[in-house]
This record gives structure tokens, C-alpha cells and sequence, in this order.
DNA sequence: GGTGGAAATGATAGCGCTACCATCGCAAGC
DNA sequence: GCTTGCGATGGTAGCGCTATCATTTCCACC
């Protein structure tokens, strides 16, 4: 016995294919009593209205593609959430593809989900392939950028600046009279704009350029390996600024293990404000971002295109916020 | 201007629809020369093939539906990457979908799932809910369960027993002449086994029943309040057993914050193997258990169903390994 | 009683693709 | 030369749903 289909129901039912379609996406236009005879036909026969047909036939699919560098990271795991959370409400489904970091892996899932005929598209991070850009411009669907902002997002982008985080953890340390700094972080374009604005702050208040660690992901191990490359090229440095909470708490450990002070001989601090660092001692400074609050409003201006509103504000900036703890506190406080 | 259809390719290509369709599934059945032009035609036009229309009119979608209870735990990560490293060579793609732990969200997230018509189904877990069962029964999919043993699988299951690694845990503890014992866990079915295997384990060696914590989430700050709390119950407990790497975190943590001596006065442990757990003093003793390994051999059984192999083993136990570090050692060691 | 119009329902014609079978051309074999 | 068989290609007819435009019913109102 094969599944049910729209029809079957209808004939149980006693009305046409075109009433149980109704029932299912427009249940006012449908009088109470017939409603009432289809839901239970429906019921009855366990019906799965065929979603591919569907959004053959109606030219929406009900899917928000959403592509993410990695899943394994949990900070995307809370925009994924807010994502979630805002476009359930609408009954549209998340499809998630992970390119993780590569730029071929993104055209590749690019292709993959823009088969599915999503209604929509959110990226985590800034689209730079030029190619990639006009394609997804030429899709005629809303596409939302997140995580960073940029000056020219391919349609809307709602995040933070990476840069300006940056620039105000070097301010952060240099308040509390640490200016011989270094930065650890991976290649991708996050990371490498919080570098920028960090050395830039740094430069631009006569201190030291910072001596800066690539890593390859976010490991706690990496995090360890910098810190101890950073001491053995620059012994007097004063304070780290790591580009995500895993890394510095490598470097906590790090430190730890080599009998460094923190934060009285190396300050320390993170971003991500990950439940980890606030447990530790001692507790990790670092940058509250709002991971979550990005996945809502991208999820929410989904929604308010789709309806038809008229097109607002194409860079939201949600900014972020420092978390002051003892890993960088000033040395006078010991 | 719309989108492209196959007929544009083919008209552009001076060739019909289906030996375009042909190019794109099976290219071997096309000549060369034939080949080459379609293939440019498709990159001139960049056409992206409707995979809506693909799957109704083929009845193959290309999807795998995974569930999961929640995408934030790393752990399910792992899994998720072994299932996509495993299909993503078949070309069939994942449609993610968290249900929470709730017994409703995994209903209504199974209907969406299914009306996107997947060729397979890999639940994180074991579909306890009988109603469910039976619909799953009638998809004539494969549905594949996995993380957890069941003797009587909807269709096939890959796993370790948790039952049997809250036993060895215990055992584990008592050969290390501890026997007053806590467990610390959630409520989810995966949890309630380990906590069952340990506690089975325990009487069976005459050791007194273990203190045992429900906690909510896996978070370090429900760990450390669970500790506080066994310590005030059963002062005397040399040893506590948590359901995840996180919650044993919070444990020591707790354990370094009142000034309990790990291992000598209490000996922790956990399961999942994280990365902290090896990086913190004392290093965390942990179940290793095979996460990617299960999402691969989940996906290399979808894999060979969907070629039309027989089916093989009905459960497949992919066991587990108890890795010692500090923090379990035995009191003599010190 | 006739008219207008809203509410409820239905008939028809695709959406863009592929399964199925038919057709065509050509080399091999007798 | 004619058949056989195979590789390459195409025509036709849906897959299961919904957009669009009827059609029907029934009540309000003059």
C-alpha cells in the first residue's frame, strides 16, 4: 500500500483535492463542517501532504537555506537557534549545509541548496567569491549575511564588527596599562578583521604592533601552542587577545601548566562569552556577542520580505558588548 | 528574466530535455561530444536543476532526514559529520532537524521531515513512541536508529550500550576500591540507561545503590550544583559518575572550588571524551564513545539499502572504551 | 421577487522534471 | 543484403500538488 495522497483524502472526505489543500494552508476560507470531515479524513489515513509537489506547484518551498563554516562550533549552534525560533513560527523548515571554511565547499552547497528552492537564503559570514555574489543576487531571494558586517552585503547583512571588537579589546588591555600584546586567531575573515582592528586600536595609540598567531581551528590544544610560540618569541608580552573562548582557554591552561601568572604576568581574554571561560579560575575575560540575537533578526527579516514589507535597513549592526573578568584585570588590583 | 529550466539547456545545447536530465544523472549514457555541449550550455546558463520537480517525478528526493535532540552538544557534532561524510559521496544531502528532547517536537518535526519526502531517515536516539513506530514502519525507508542499543530496532541500529558503560564505569570505580558512588545525568532516555547499567553493576557487587542526580541541560553549572548537592546528601561518596564530559567538568570545577581533593577524596568521571576533559588538572577520566563512527555506519547502511543490498545486521554494536586519566585514579597512587 | 455580492467549492491546467518505451543509426555476423 | 543487437536519443505521459478562474449557493437588501 503506497502513501495517501491529496486525492485519497478528498474522496474519503467527500469534497475535492482543491478543499483538503485549503484545509491544510487556508483553514478560514473553509466551512467548520467540512473542515471537520477532512481533518479527520487526514487523520485516518495518516495523509503527508508530498512537500515536493507542493512547492513544485506553488513556487514556495517553505525551506530557509542556511549555510554555516562548521557545526561542530557551538557559538553558531545559538544562531542556528534564533534562526529556528523566529522562522518556526512561520512553519518554514531550516535546511543546513556546513561548508566548513572552504571556499569550493561553499559554491558546491551553494548549488546544492538553491536546488531545493529555498525561500530564502542565510549565510554565516560575508559572501566574497564575486561569482557567488551574483549568483545569489540573481536568485531574486532575500539573502542575509551574518556575523560580520560589511559596507555592501549582497542584500542584508545583521551582525557585529569584528573590527571594532577588535580595536576595543585592545583599548580594554591598554586601559589597564598592557600595551606589548598578541593576537591568536584562525584564517578565516572573522578572525582575521578582529586581528585588524585590534593591531589598528594598538597603532593608532603609538603601542607596539601586536605579535599575531594563525592557528587552524578553534582546539584548545592550538590555543595552548600559541601561547607558548608567543612566549618564546616575545617574552615580555603582557597580554593576549584570542579570537575565540576555546583558544584562550587553551592559553589559561597554558599558562597554568608553565606557572605564568594570569592575569598578573599575562592578561588573557576571549570571545564568545562561553559558559567555559566564566567556570574557570581564574574567569575569562571576553566579548559577549549576540550569537543568538543575530539568528532571530536574520530570521525575522525573512519573515517581514516574505510577507512583501518593503526593504529596511540593509546593515543591522547588533554590536557587542565587553565582559570584564579576572583574566585581565590590571596589575595594581593584585 | 526566471530562472532556467532543462528545456532552455537542451534548447541552448540543440538537444531534448531528457538527454539533458541524462547528462546531469547518469553521464555515462550520453556521447562525448553530446556531453560537452550540454555541459556548457549549463554553465552559460547557470542553470540549477528544480529538485522539487526531480523528486516528484522520480520519487528519489536525495535527502537523508536526521534528527537529532539538539544540535548545541558537540557530541551529536561528531555524529553528524560521519553521516555527511558518509552520504555526501552518494550525493544525497542532510535535512537537520532538533527536536529538543520533546516527545511532540520529535512528532511534528517526523511529519515535516517526511513530507520533504527523504529516502532515508537516521534518528539520533531510539524512537520510543509506538504511534511513531508504526508510521516509520510504513514509510518503506530505511530508518536507521543510532547512539543507543535496542533489541528491537524500527529497522536497524548502530550503537554502543550505555547500560553496559554505566556497568563498566562501576566497575571501573570499584577496582579502584571505591564503592560509595554517585551518578549525575539527565533525563533522556540515554542518560537513564547509564544510570540503570551503573546502579546494576553496584548491587551486583554488593556495593551500596548510588546517590543519583537528575539534572537539566548538560551545562558546567548543573554539574557543580550536583556535586554541592551529593556532598551534602552523602558526604562520603569517593566517586561520582556524570552523564556527559561537560557536567563532570562542572564537577571539578565544584570539586576545586570547596578544596575536595581529586582524585584522592573524590574521583570523577564522565563520557564523551571532549577535548577540556584532557586539557584540565586532573585530567578527566571519560567513556570514549564512537560518534563518528556511528554517523558513518549510519550512512554506509542507508547507502547499501538504498542500492537494494539485503539487509544485514539488525544492531550494530560499535562498543565503547573507558580511558583513565587522573582523576579516577586509585587512592594508593597518591 | 429580483438583484448583488460574499462565502464555499470545484474544474482545469500546469509547475519542471524523469520513467518508460520507442526510434534511429550503425557495426557485426551470417 | 538482411538481420540482430546495442548505443544514443527522443516523445509521451505523468509525479502530486496549487494558481486561476469559474460556478454554485444563499442571504441581505431594496
Amino acid at each position: 500500500m503506497s502513501r495517501p495522497r491529496i486525492e485519497d483524502v478528498a474522496a474519503r472526505a467527500g469534497t475535492s483535492p482543491i478543499t483538503v489543500s485549503r484545509v491544510l494552508r487556508e483553514p478560514a476560507k473553509v466551512a467548520p463542517a467540512t473542515r471537520a470531515r477532512v481533518t479527520a479524513a487526514i487523520a485516518a489515513l495518516g495523509y503527508i501532504p508530498n512537500l515536493s509537489a507542493s512547492s513544485l506547484a506553488s513556487r514556495r518551498s517553505g525551506i530557509v537555506g542556511l549555510l554555516v563554516p562548521t557545526i561542530d562550533n557551538s557559538i553558531f549552534a545559538a544562531t542556528v537557534q534564533g534562526l529556528t525560533d523566529a522562522v518556526a513560527t512561520a512553519g518554514l523548515q531550516l535546511l543546513l549545509g556546513d561548508f566548513r571554511y572552504s571556499d569550493e565547499g561553499e559554491r558546491a552547497l551553494v548549488r546544492a541548496l538553491v536546488g531545493r528552492q529555498p525561500d530564502a537564503l542565510v549565510v554565516v559570514g560575508v559572501v566574497r567569491d564575486r561569482a557567488l555574489r551574483e549568483m545569489l543576487l540573481g536568485l531574486d531571494i532575500p539573502v542575509i549575511e551574518t556575523w560580520d558586517l560589511t559596507t555592501r552585503p549582497v542584500d542584508t547583512v545583521v551582525g557585529f564588527s569584528n573590527r571594532e571588537a577588535g580595536a576595543a579589546m585592545a583599548r580594554h588591555f591598554m586601559a589597564r596599562g598592557r600595551h606589548r600584546l598578541a593576537f591568536v586567531g584562525g584564517r578565516d575573515q572573522r578572525a582575521q578583521a578582529r586581528a585588524a582592528g585590534f593591531a589598528a586600536a594598538l597603532e593608532r595609540a603609538g603601542a607596539p604592533s601586536p605579535v599575531t598567531e594563525i592557528v587552524d581551528g578553534a582546539a584548545i590544544a592550538e590555543g595552548r601552542r600559541a601561547v607558548a610560540r608567543i612566549l618564546t618569541i616575545a617574552p615580555k608580552t603582557e597580554g593576549v587577545f584570542f579570537s575565540t573562548d576555546m583558544l584562550a582557554v587553551g592559553g589559561l591552561i597554558e599558562c597554568q601548566h608553565c606557572n605564568i601568572a594570569v592575569p598578573y604576568q599575562l592578561a588573557i581574554a576571549g570571545l564568545g562569552d562561553q559558559e567555559i571561560g566564566r567556570e574557570l579560575t581564574p574567569a575569562l575575560t571576553t566579548v559577549r556577542v549576540p550569537a543568538y540575537e543575530i539568528g532571530k533578526n536574520a530570521g525575522e527579516i525573512v519573515l517581514s520580505r516574505l510577507r512583501g514589507d518593503p526593504i529596511g535597513k540593509r546593515v543591522l549592526n547588533l554590536g557587542f558588548s565587553i565582559v570584564e573578568r579576572e583574566s585581565t584585570q590590571a596589575r595594581s588590583a593584585k
